[in-house]
Formats: structure tokens, sequence, C-alpha cells
DNA sequence: AACGGAGACAACCGCTCTGAG
DNA sequence: TCTCAGAGCGGTTGTCTCCGT
């Protein structure tokens, strides 16, 4: 198919040389852009208006920030592309001075191999089955679905028994405890979301809403969550086949994913104020060091965000150059 | 020095969306 | 409501550079 001005006409291609690139800025320095469709004509270029678009959104924009990405900006990257997938101009929005284009190019040629390395599945940011399966032999380390696909279940191991092994690699969402419990022979148990960026840390008390979960992240905060409950290690097992259950409805990523979107925006909408006071809901958040980024979530569809760079499992990888 | 592979980046292609008529 | 052109987006390909052999 093709667009139609690079065919009706003899139309230059491929990489464009500075004499271009100087037409084109005078041309849109001068009179702006316009329809795009008219600005080889009066630029004088012997190019289509869709290559003059991309010519000057990709390179010669003056708001462009060249050079490499920082470790910031591959966090939001990895963080922005865990929610919304390959929308690279969404992803783009939140980068200043950066494209689509570039954060495309990014993601395809180094961020994609970094997550693959560290066990991660890009699309789906959930671990790999091989990764999946090493994890499968610790006793200390489960993996479940929350909000995020990948996330980490962990169990202080200085109180776990060896054989306390349970399987909740596929559960969804995490649904907390509704359940009080005698505290003798305690375990401190702590849940943390592992995406590249994000830990969790939920406090689960005592009349806690068994509601699901779906705090989701946002991008360059730092609020935190530190919580725990004490749970007798004679129970764990059943704490967690209780505390994770799955509900979801479909097996297909895609659909899993759509609907932590979905639900997440109803989060936002519904119950977004509640969880910032901490008032209605059983989980005491702080946001007190955050440079939370609202327009972020709003613009997203994301509810409030709460992790914690310094504590995320992911942080402690190493990103292999 | 020549060659080939890998990586990074630029640009194109094909499709969808949107707004005007 | 329909059509069409323009704009925008994501996937893919092309090109260049670097590095190891």
């Amino acid at each position: 198919m093709g667009h139609n001005c690079c065919s009706k006409q003899k139309i230059k291609k491929g990489l464009w040389s500075p004499e271009e690139d100087e037409k084109l800025l005078n041309h849109i320095n001068t009179f702006g852009h316009g329809s795009w469709s008219s600005v080889p004509k009066l630029a004088g270029l012997q190019r289509c208006g869709k290559s003059c678009r991309l010519r000057w959104i990709n390179y010669l924009r003056p708001d462009l920030k060249r050079g490499p990405f920082s470790e910031i900006e591959e966090r939001t990257i990895v963080d922005v592309h865990r929610i919304l997938g390959n929308k690279w101009a969404q992803i783009a929005k939140h980068l200043p001075g950066r494209t689509d284009n570039e954060v495309k190019n990014f993601w395809n040629s180094c961020i994609k191999k970094k997550l693959i390395a560290q066990g991660f599945d890009p699309n789906t940011h959930n671990l790999l089955p091989s990764f999946k399966a090493n994890n499968n032999n610790n006793n200390n380390i489960y993996a479940c679905n929350m909000f995020s696909p990948s996330s980490f279940f962990s169990v202080n191991s200085s109180h776990v028994s060896a054989d306390t092994s349970i399987d909740i690699l596929e559960a969804p969402y995490l649904t907390l405890p509704s359940t009080s419990s005698p505290h003798t022979n305690h375990v401190d148990i702590s849940l943390h979301e592992c995406s590249t960026i994000s830990t969790y840390e939920f406090q689960v008390q005592e009349q806690i809403n068994p509601n699901v979960l779906t705090e989701s992240m946002g991008i360059n905060s730092v609020p935190t969550i530190s919580t725990s409950h004490l749970y007798p290690i004679s129970e764990l097992e059943n704490i967690v086949n209780e505390s994770f259950q799955p509900i979801t409805k479909s097996t297909n990523p895609k659909d899993i994913l759509q609907s932590q979107q979905e639900e997440a925006c109803e989060v936002v909408e519904n119950e977004k104020p509640s969880v910032l006071n901490g008032a209605q809901t059983n989980i005491d958040a702080s946001f007190g060091s955050s440079n939370f980024d609202l327009d972020f979530m709003e613009c997203t569809e994301l509810p409030c965000g709460m992790y914690n760079y310094q504590l995320s499992p992911m942080d402690q990888l190493t990103w292999n150059g």
C-alpha cells in the first residue's frame, strides 16, 4: 500500500543530507510545518510529506535530547512498558526530549536483551519459564502475578523450613488474608513486587479486607509502604494458599494485562483518595518523599504508585552492557 | 588489511485514527 | 453516514560503524 505521496512523484528516499536538513529546518522555522503534505514543495525538497514529518520529529526538532539514555530514563521506559506495552509514543511522552522512535530502538537494541538476560520476558515482564524452574528449587522465593505479571513473594529464610514450598507462580493477583492468627513461632513475610524498578511491601493487618490489591506504580517516585505481619510458621502454607487465589478469567497474557489495566483504571477513579489517605483501607501508604507523577498516572490510567527503588530485587541485578 | 557479524540508529512501510466535506 | 486525505503510530528494514578474527 504505502503512502500515495511517494508513488505520485519522484521522491528521494534514504538518509537525509545536511542540505536537505537545512532546507527543512529553515522552512519550518520560518513558516511552520502547517500541512506536512505541502512542506516538501514549499521547502524545495524531493521528499514526501511523511518523510519530512518524520525527519523533523525524530531529528530536527530543537527540543530533542540527544545522547545515551540515563538510568532513570531506562527505568521509566521499562516501567511504563510493563503497563502499556509497545506504546512507544505514550512511553516517549514521559521522556522529555525523546522520540517514540528513539525509545523503540533503545528498547529493541538494549533493554529487551537486558531483561531476557535477567530472566524476564520482555513482552510480559514475567519470569521466563526457565527462570521460574530455577526458582522452584529455591524454597524461599515464590513468584506470583500481582498487578504486575512479575512479582516475588519472599519469605524470610531464617524462619522457613526447607520443605516449605508453595507454588503460587500462576496467581495473577494478590489477595490479602483476612484471618488473624496466633503469634507463636513467627516468621516475617514480605511481598516484593519484582519489576525492574518496583518493590512493594504490603502490611497485612488483622481486619484487612480481602480485596484484590491492584496497587500499581508510577514514574520517578519513591513512595514506600513498609509493612509486615507475623504469622506462625505452621500456618504459612495455609495462609499463602488462602491468600493467593487466582481470579483470572483468561490465561491469555494479553487478556490478563488488559483486565489488569482496566481494573487499575477503576482503582484510579474509585479508590485513589482512600488509598492515598490510608484511612479507609488497611494499607498505610507514605508519600512523604515521593515525587510521584500524578499526571503520568492519569495519562496512563494507572492507580497510585507505590514502590521503592532501593529495595527492588531487579535493582540488585546487574545490567550487562 | 580485509572481512564478517553485531549493534545502534535512521528511515520506510503499512495500517489505523481523525476530522473535514 | 460515507469518503477521503492527512496525521500518527508501531513494526520492520536498511545503513552505518565498530570490533573481533
